[in-house]
RNA sequence: GGCUGGGUGGCAGAGUGGUUAUGCAGCGGCCUGCAAAGCCGUGGACGCCGGUUCAAUUCCGGCCUCAGCCUCCA
């Protein structure tokens, strides 16, 4: 039984879709006015990883991830940069998909742009204003009444008494309430802008996500995930806008991933401490970082370190040694007796526990390279396991001298080998000392050797 | 001030009312010309103080402490 920790109920809940074996889950993506940061990665291979276990479990899953493509941060980097806005989220994008192919996240099945939605945004809009929840300013922009919603907090735990008092809410003369938040802007002179019946102008960020959502998903539908910092204000604005408009439930389970943090403080864009997917790429392999990001859980907080991010290189490391020389085997997946499996799918099954599910594969590691020291054969069937269970978390699948070897160029992998090459004749001549220097050789560019009956093999360490 | 979620062995990181997490690092052994890798074995832990219990790291209460949200942020 698949159990899901629901934000909403603040309890691991068993996960029953909407409509049997489908699942339509929304995932808040990026604001694209800058490269990715690793925070973004955690939470897109985190969501990832959700996507693949679900159809792997035999769901079909319908998976949108939006793109905000309008905004005031995207407005004022196009003014910086002196560019039209179309042109600065255009290079976000392909920035962010070469990021999301390095980091082996499936495409999503949709991926809304919130300029292409604009009707709907307005539609809801209307919506709201014809229910009442929201009010047109005299400046031509459109509200949310936050107090016309009952369930307002209900899912960020938010007492609106007790919001009020703090002092941190801006003041806007023209809102009803400090915490009415904004649907429309009205535009102002230079600005991209949109017709609507209230005046030209555009939408606020959070109305975009309910609107695309409800395009894609319907009104009604079974997950929504993000970051944890989106939970309030953004998805119980979400709720607010999409069930005032519907009167429906929005979304039946809402997902948060915890922050990816440094120095004991979220990376975030705002604090400037961040790295990008790319930056940490030209030190990194990508499948590296998708390890650390996978190696604790996806609700806890995890640090952002070198030393964490060499750990996980080593631990992946030792998965591709026990599959080294296996890449061609292509054994069948052996029924269920070994345990490994059904193990591995109870740690997934309760919350996406990838830590758990990571230490089943290694335990079924060690029984591979168990196997293989009396006989190579008989560990294909548990090879083929184990990849199959590591591809549920988007994991090894290069070839693992791809990975062993990563980061050589074409001269080096000649240089390297001419060394191995030179230093097996020393051996064979029983020449250990020549055979040791030329090791050392090695050693000093991080070339790291094996002398294995079948040959040498090399890695990079 | 209100609200969340944490504090586990040298590090990372799961989990559990009594029994081995897992990975890296350490120690002993096998293997090796020596290594490396691998295998076998092994030491080491649950923030503090109370309570419940035959038994608590695990449940309850208090305290300390860290991070986060309450403002744009995955």
């Amino acid at each position: 039984m698949l159990k899901i920790y629901n934000s909403l109920t603040r309890q691991k809940q068993e996960f029953k879709p909407r409509v049997p074996n489908q699942v339509g889950i929304y995932v808040c993506g990026m604001t694209v006015y800058d490269y990715c940061h690793l925070g973004h990665a955690r939470s897109m291979v985190s969501f990832d990883m959700v996507v693949r276990y679900l159809r792997a479990r035999g769901y079909q899953v319908h998976y949108v991830r939006n793109i905000t493509d309008i905004d005031d941060k995207i407005i004022h980097r196009a003014q910086e940069a002196e560019e039209d806005y179309q042109t600065l989220t255009a290079k976000f994008i392909k920035a962010m998909q070469e990021d999301i192919k390095a980091l082996n996240i499936l495409p999503a099945d949709e991926e809304p742009r919130a300029t292409q939605y604009m009707d709907s945004i307005i539609d809801l809009i209307q919506r709201l204003i014809d229910n009442n929840v929201a009010y047109i300013t005299e400046e031509g922009d459109v509200y949310y009444a936050v107090d016309q919603f009952e369930r307002y907090g209900e899912l960020s735990r938010k007492d609106l008494q007790g919001q009020e008092a703090g002092a941190r809410v801006e003041v806007v003369d023209s809102k009803r309430n400090p915490l009415d938040f904004v649907l429309w802007k009205s535009a102002k002179p230079g600005e991209p802008h949109w017709p609507a019946p209230w005046g030209t102008g555009r939408p606020g960020w959070h109305v975009e996500c309910s609107a695309m959502a409800i395009e894609c998903l319907g009104e009604n539908f079974d997950i929504h995930g993000g970051g944890y910092d989106l939970q309030f204000p953004h998805h119980e604005n979400e709720i607010a806008q999409s069930e005032a408009a519907t009167g429906k439930t929005f979304a039946n389970f809402w997902m948060h991933v915890g922050f990816l943090q440094i120095d004991r403080q979220k990376m975030s864009k705002s604090l400037g401490n961040f790295f990008t997917i790319r930056e940490v790429l030209q030190q990194y392999h990508p499948e590296t970082i998708r390890y650390f990001l996978l190696s604790s859980h996806y609700r806890s907080q995890l640090n952002y370190s070198l030393d964490n991010l060499t750990s996980a290189e080593e631990a992946l490391t030792r998965f591709y040694i026990a599959l080294r020389d296996m890449d061609l085997a292509s054994s069948a997946v052996p029924a269920e007796k070994s345990g490994y499996e059904q193990r591995f799918n109870a740690a997934m099954d309760d919350d996406f526990n990838t830590p758990e599910a990571l230490a089943v594969l290694f335990e079924l590691t060690r029984e591979i390279n168990r196997l293989r020291e009396s006989d190579n054969k008989a560990a294909d069937p548990l090879v083929a396991l184990l990849k199959k269970l590591a591809a549920i978390l988007g994991l090894l699948d290069h070839k693992a001298n791809d990975f062993l070897q990563w980061g050589s160029s074409r001269d080096e992998v000649k240089t390297i080998e001419d060394l191995v090459t030179a230093r097996n004749e020393a051996r064979q001549q029983k020449n250990w000392q020549e055979a040791d220097r030329l090791r050392g050789v090695l050693t000093s560019m991080n070339v790291e050797l094996e002398d294995q009956a079948s040959g040498t093999v090399w890695r990079k360490i």
